[in-house]
DNA sequence: CGGTTGACCAAGT
DNA sequence: GACTTGGCCAACC
């Protein structure tokens, strides 16, 4: 039996490469409506917040586009993003553009 | 088992 | 536009 934890991972896996998703839509995803539960699961994260594997916990930001998280800084994750080829704007992401869905 | 916490979200003040 | 409140669900103590 896979912790709600690890289903997260499994979602987020699914994120290709230069896209973002949102914590409403990996509740949304794993079929429930928690996003806090969601964010609660990456806190307690068993190795942090990078690739864990695969794992690109910094692909995942908030609803509104907006960078949400402390634990690597919301500075390096935008940097990080960026890497992947999406623009940040103003320390928020495009979700027109870049956000991904899930079902 | 009960209470607190949390990388959240939406609405109200 | 910034702050507060309520709600939601899972994990931790």
């Amino acid at each position: 039996m896979k912790s709600f934890n690890e289903r997260c991972y499994e979602i987020l896996r699914k994120v290709p490469k230069g896209k973002v998703t949102t914590y409403k839509e990996i509740a949304r995803g794993l079929g429930t409506k928690s996003y806090r539960a969601v964010g609660n699961a990456m806190n307690k994260n068993p190795r942090g917040f990078l690739n864990k594997g695969d794992v690109p916990c910094h692909r995942v930001i908030g609803s509104d586009g907006n960078l949400v998280g402390f634990a690597h800084g919301l500075k390096k994750k935008a940097e990080m993003l960026r890497k992947e080829g999406i623009k940040i704007k103003e320390g928020k992401i495009d979700l027109k553009k870049y956000g991904f869905k899930f079902r």
